[in-house]
Order: structure tokens, then sequence, then C-alpha cells
DNA sequence: CTTCAAATCTGAGCCTATTCAACTCTTTCT
DNA sequence: AGAAAGAGTTGAATAGGCTCAGATTTGAAG
């Protein structure tokens, strides 16, 4: 994961991991199948701590609905750079869509999942306190959001000049009015 | 485009190619520089055709904003597996993730950017005939029912089972709601 | 201490995208 | 015709992920 970091999850080959942990190339294909099970292995560490956070939010989450929706959105993306570079999650998510069937593959899915679901059950939160309409489908809207949050995300590890600010500029501009449009009539 | 259709874009080798063409591999890359140039041609291919079908929906759209934006996106859809594979897509998606930097990876993004403004623009449209709420920002919105349609082509393309009517269904019941929500008050 | 099977480890070799220096063919100029 | 520049072609060589038939180590049993 270091090594990644630092010298990029390209460059690095894995004869270079097999010369740090002073073993052959087979053996550590021997613990893990493909470079691709090493990058999402940390992928899968760094989501599920901001999935465990993310629940936190959820037992107290702000009043207002866009505050709470953005409050977890920033959560998830305040933490996102902690073990991934850019790069990294360049090569995970390219690597999710091209291998959906691969172990890999249907783990990142369930990952973008769980996520998706989280937002969803925010939203259902939010409408058992009576601010957001009671009619909406809270799966469809908690889909909706993730869907917007994951776009610009993508947009954002795409481009390697983007600070995470402007990031939460571009969705705030999206789920701001979004979050208008759900409230529910006073 | 034909061999990348019937054997799969991986299974393909530029080998091949070259046989299929009576030339040499240094030859094929005299023309395309990367395998995925083969590729990002297809892919333009089909986008620029449907961007074109695309104008012409926005030149006399349904009144109903719902019924617009889904004939919009339908357009789009039944279009896409006209000269591409879900694999074929697969690897380019991958591709313009994976290396956003090079000619492909802005290409695509290129593609993606034309198609998010043609929604955009048919949700002015819909605003300027009085039927969708003017206060909203029509290219927030637009990027936001792109991203939508955009996330659920990649999971249609993903799922090698998963059919056009299963897309479209899960398409539709999240732009239903947004687009209710988006109407203008009568 | 010996034996043997299971668990680990090893690295040469395979595969395919990509590169590039040498070669051939075409066109232009004298 | 001869020559030189330019355009196009070639395929052997390179790189890095991955495989697999042995070789080595471990640990339980006698």
């Amino acid at each position: 994961m270091t090594r990644f970091q630092r010298d990029g999850y390209h460059s690095v080959r894995i004869e270079d991991l097999a010369e740090d942990a002073e073993v052959s190339v087979g053996t550590v294909y021997n613990y893990y199948g493909t470079k691709g099970d090493l990058l999402m292995a940390t992928v899968a560490l760094e989501v599920e701590e901001v999935l465990a956070a993310g629940e936190a939010i959820l037992l107290a989450p702000p009043a207002e609905p866009q505050e709470a929706l953005l409050g977890l959105i920033w959560q998830y993306y305040d933490h996102s750079l902690e073990y991934l570079s850019k790069e990294m999650w360049r090569a995970a998510m390219a690597l999710s869509i091209e291998e959906p069937h691969t172990p890999n593959g249907r783990r990142y899915a369930d990952l973008d999942g769980r996520l998706a679901d989280q937002v969803a059950r925010l939203v259902a939160r939010l409408q058992s306190r009576g601010r957001v309409a009671p009619d909406l489908d809270h799966r469809a809207m908690g889909e909706l959001i993730f869907n917007t949050l994951n776009a610009m995300f993508i947009e954002f590890v795409k481009d390697d000049g983007m600070t995470l600010d402007t990031l939460k500029a571009r969705v705030a501009a999206q789920i701001r009015p979004l979050a208008r449009l759900m409230e529910a009539p006073a």
C-alpha cells in the first residue's frame, strides 16, 4: 500500500514488492491472486472505515436535509485519500468496470452498494423526522444521490489537479437544489 | 470493430488484426497508436450518431418533461449496442478512467460532456416551454440526470445478463420522481 | 532422530501490448 | 538514369503480469 501510494500503482512491479518482502514473485502470488487484489484490499479498508463513520452520522444527523446529506458526503470525501492516491482509485475503478465478474469486481460493486444503501437510509431517516417529503421513494433518492456523488468523485480522481474543495463545491451545486426539491412542504 | 464484437476485445490480439489486414504488427501501430485507439474510434462513431439523433429530439421534444427526458435517454440506450458489445464498453470505460490524460481518455470525457450538455439543453428547452420550474439551474439538472443515466448504463454493461428493458425500468424509477419534482407548479 | 505428507516457496517461462532501428517503396530533382 | 528525401513497412526485442512444475520447509507421528 505504501509503495503504491509513493511510487504509483503502475510503476510498482510485483517484483519490486517481492524484493521488499524478501520473497519471490511466486510467493506474492501465493497470498494475493492478482495485482488488483492488493489494490482492492486497500480500497476495502478505506471504504469500511468510511461506512463506519457514516453510521455515526446516521445516528444523529443534522435536521436540515441539505446539511445532513452534505455532511455524510463530506465525510466520505475527506477520508478518501487516506490510504489511496488518485491513481490507485482510478486503477480500482477501472478494474471494477472491466472485470465485474471477478471477486475483485464484485467486491468493489458490493462496497458501492453499501454506500448507496447508507445514503438511502439517511434519506429515510430524514423522512421519518418529517423534513423530507414522505411520498418519495427513499431507495430511488438514495441511489440518485449516490450516483451523483460517485460520478463527481470519479471526475475528481480523473483530474489530478482538482482539489477536495472544488469537488465539494461541484457536488453541493447539484445536491443543494435537489435537497430543496426533496423537502417536505411546511 | 467486427472482430472485437465477434471474438471479444481482449481475445483479439493486434497480431490477429494484422493478419486479417495482411500487414505486420508494426503497420497496425502506424495507423493506431494503441489498441485502445481502435476501440475509441468505435465509441466515437457510436456516440456521434446518438448525439445527432438527440438533436432531432431537441427540435421537437414531447411536452411532458418525463416523456421528453426518457425519450432522449431511450434513444441513447437503444443505439448503444449497435457497434459495441458490453465488453467493448467496459474496456472503453475502464480506459477513460484509468488514463484520463491520454488523447483517448480526453476523447471519451469529451463525448460524455457533450451528452451531458445535450440533456441540459433539453431541460432548458422544457423550461422555456414553461413545463419545468424556471428557477432550476438547467446545467446542474442536466448533469444530475446525465450522471444517473450514465451510472445506470455502467451497471448495465457490467452485467452481461441485464436486458435493455431492465435498464430502462431502473432509470425510469429514478427519473420519474425527479421529473415530477422538476415540474413547474400549475 | 527419521519419515512423510502437507504447506510454502521459487524463478524460469509464457503471453501480449508496444517500441524502434533497419529496410523497402515512392516521389522528386538533377 | 541516378540519387536523395520522404513515406510506409517490418518483425525482433522489451516489459510486466501471471503460471506452474519442481524444490524446500514444516510439523506431526513413530
